[in-house]
DNA sequence: TCCTCATTTCAACGATTGATGAGATATTGA
DNA sequence: TCAATATCTCATCAATCGTTGAAATGAGGA
């Protein structure tokens, strides 16, 4: 199900600027586990300030969760806010055009490590 | 193969923005004949001025193309920054981790008719 | 050539964005 | 309770964005 135009364009104007951009990876590449807010600013070379904004920014937009741990704040990557993102691209804002869809098919396949997951032919 | 950073960030601020969004769309479903500047800026609600700025957003962010065609100029979807925009949510940006690209991949295979495209099974 | 239509360019403006540093808030441990 | 740590909030400021209307460009038809 593909997320609602408002939060669409939050999140596309979240990941459009490279400090926040950067913020999302580190974040997918942390995993389920997270890093607390201190670790995600050290890790684009943010001020705890501006991480601040960046990550609130990025929470508002439904892409990353925290959650408190003792002193710290732990961020994590939301799958669900960035997967809802890629199908809202490719059939909300496509329109399941098989022009866009089916070479992001292809990559999904190729990316995702098919061995992992079924096919899922529908 | 995924687009480059500094593009994909312009994209995705192009993304971000409500009126180019729809024009986004409106290119789209008007598929690869396009639509005639004012028609678009028509389509959205916007003045000449205003549509004339986003077309350009857009095509210098690569999500559209255009071409001159006797008094009107033309534009159109570019599908291949369309769908290079999805490769790079997928894979550069989120790392081509399964909890992203699987649900990806199964709307991918929902809405692009599956008939049309083999499942590409790499 | 002259006129008209379609689009772009330009300058001005108000609104939003992002950075910075100081101060406020919340949690832990002594 | 007090001090230390981690994070957030706030005010300020420069830069960028989006809109508007007027003027410039470019192509086609009389």
């Amino acid at each position: 199900m593909p997320m609602e135009e408002k939060q669409a364009l939050d999140a596309f104007g979240a990941l459009s600027q490279e400090t926040r951009l950067q913020m999302v990876r580190a974040l997918v590449i942390a995993g389920p586990d997270g890093l607390a807010a201190g670790a995600v600013g050290e890790a684009v070379g943010a001020s705890s300030s501006s991480a601040s904004f960046h990550l609130a920014h990025l929470e508002r937009a439904g892409l990353v969760q925290s959650r408190r741990a003792a002193r710290s704040i732990i961020y994590s990557a939301n799958y669900d806010g960035l997967s809802g993102l890629v199908a809202f691209l490719m059939q909300d804002c496509c329109q399941g055009r098989p022009e866009v869809c089916a070479p992001a098919a292809i990559t999904a396949a190729a990316c995702c490590t098919p061995a992992t997951k079924e096919p899922a032919h529908v």
